[in-house]
DNA sequence: GACGCAACCGCAATCGATTGCGGCACAGCA
DNA sequence: TGCTGTGCCGCAATCGATTGCGGTTGCGTC
């Protein structure tokens, strides 16, 4: 009995080489003895390795780790592994990541953590290395990902501040070299226009990065500045904590003074006082439909590129009220 | 130039069997070529891989992404990695992912997901496989583990209740078949009576789990068969939520009915409503300290085990107050 | 009975490193 | 001059699989 044999039968893409009889006694024999391929060995030979790799900014913000779940769900039942990494934004280390993996013969990566302008990001595209985007896009249209609907999500949300009345409304955007960050701008103003109101550029601030401290800088900035606004839309949820706390250290109340509306509905954010009212993302079926898209990639490397859209919903909570007559 | 001596010159440890001058010319040729050292081919060889496993029951439990940037931030600077799985509590997933790992040559394990019975657990430190446990131990103490001070902790926040007047404490205890849901309960009943007060089993109210839905149904439970109480120590966070929940729908307020101290104090539960007083773990303390130890066991394997507890903080918040007069 | 065709299996090369051992050169010493 | 010791380096085996190619076997056909 050959070991060449031996692989044949033991694979089953090669098992049809085998005759049955010898299959049968090499997976008795295998099972007798507890054999198990060694997938150093079958990697090292044939370059791949059952395993993707998934890059996350930092596990530590809540919106990561439902997709990590989504994408592990969808892999591990085929036989496949996500090998997660933060990067924490440090470009350097990203790469370094990626190298590692790339070493390891990881067969394509997801990444959570695509800015606008991402030169590893398109390099790695460029060489052909079958890869996703994750709730986050490139400026390179044509690199798959799969992103939440933001301009309907916005448009939600303004919609639902204009309908209890509000007309001055503020916007806490985030990084402008993100694309949820100038997405959801852009929306936003679209939004303003399409209910007729003006753009009041005032009203605008920009944080640097999403979270909580940004989010209560800026709004301190927003409220420093003398603009006029009873509601405020913020870029995502943590932002939306952050202004929570600038309007608390101005004794200004959410929602009696100051509406707020978040974005991404975070895990227990419905529990904060007063419960935010925020954009639903579904960020499980983010990563579970990034691992299915990239497993297509895999299995037919040729493929047109394809991007996904997913739909968002609305929650509304206590942070939204009527503005003050 | 031959490929052993390519090998050697880049090796660190290998690199004094080399002439200087040889060394050099290897340098800058690998340099000139972007050459790196294969890690597969390298793992194949040498039966080592610079990476460890992570066993996580579920990084959506905010508990274990900060345990994770512990274990990532001490392992990355010195080129290791770690390799990230949830196991869903699942003992096959468990398994079939330890198998994969141990196929792929990890030098040793991380588990955050112990039992007190865990047979997997026995069977790896058997033979002789290197491992860390944090935050929950295992039935056999002389297996290595980073752990919180549970004992310490229950008693501050016991003491804090009594202080401010609370004498009926009821408490929900978690999973008995987890070190942290016995040491805890045992620690409850230790300070009741360090405290001279009467144990009184039914106020204690057992969680198949530590879940939100669990801690609901338990103190459900509690205030179904008439115990009397005016506080409740809550095994962890999540099932204090859950009280606020059964609470919240039988009309009782927290803390003026009744007062609750969780435990672990999670990452946004100071802003929950009211923010909860818990006993605050160092979560990413002791993901560093585990990388530590498990490196320490792989550089010198036949050291003696050792375990580390770490201290406990209580952070005083809303959800307690003293008793209704 | 000779031939062709499948089906099946084994040989040996290969993936890219690591490492024990032996050989060679050169220096030091008698 | 000859011998020993040391420092470098290369040979070849090894890790454990995969795979192209060629050889063997068995069977059907003329």
């Amino acid at each position: 009995m050959h070991a060449a044999t031996v692989s044949r039968a033991l694979n089953p893409a090669t098992r049809h080489l085998v005759s049955p009889e010898t299959v049968q006694r090499v997976d008795r024999v295998a099972a007798a003895l507890g054999y198990r391929v060694n997938p150093v060995a079958r990697s090292l030979k044939t370059a791949r390795s059952a395993s993707i790799g998934l890059i996350v900014p930092d596990l530590m913000n809540p919106l990561f780790p439902p997709i990590v779940r989504g994408v592990e769900d969808v892999l591990l039942p085929i036989g496949y592994h996500a090998w997660i990494v933060n990067t924490d934004n440090d470009p350097a280390r990203e790469a370094a990541t990626v190298e590692a993996m790339r070493g390891r013969n990881v067969e394509g990566f997801v990444f959570a953590t695509a800015r606008l302008e991402h030169p590893l990001i398109e390099q790695l595209d460029a060489a052909d290395v079958p890869l996703v985007l994750v709730n986050r896009r490139s400026g390179r249209p044509d690199i798959p990902s799969v992103t939440p609907d933001d301009v309907s999500g916005v448009a939600m949300a303004m919609s639902h501040l204009v309908e209890l009345g509000h007309r001055k409304i503020a916007h806490l955007a985030g990084p402008q070299d993100l694309s949820t960050g100038v997405t959801r701008l852009r929306a936003y103003r679209q939004s303003l226009e399409d209910h007729g109101l003006a753009p009041a550029p005032e009203r605008i601030a920009t944080c640097k990065e999403w979270s909580q401290p940004a989010g209560a800088e800026a709004t301190a900035r927003l409220l420093d500045s003398g603009a006029e606004f009873t509601a405020i839309l913020a870029g995502n949820d943590l932002l939306a904590l952050g202004a929570y706390d600038a309007l608390a250290q101005r004794g200004l109340a959410c929602p009696a003074d100051v509406s707020i509306v978040g974005f991404n509905d975070i895990p227990f954010i419905d529990r904060v006082s007063p419960p935010l009212t925020s954009v639903r993302i579904p960020q499980y079926d983010i990563g579970a439909e990034a691992a299915r898209l990239l497993l297509e990639e895999l299995r037919d490397p040729g493929r047109h590129p394809r991007s996904i859209i997913l739909p968002l919903k609305l929650c509304v909570r206590g942070s939204t009220a009527a503005p003050r007559p």
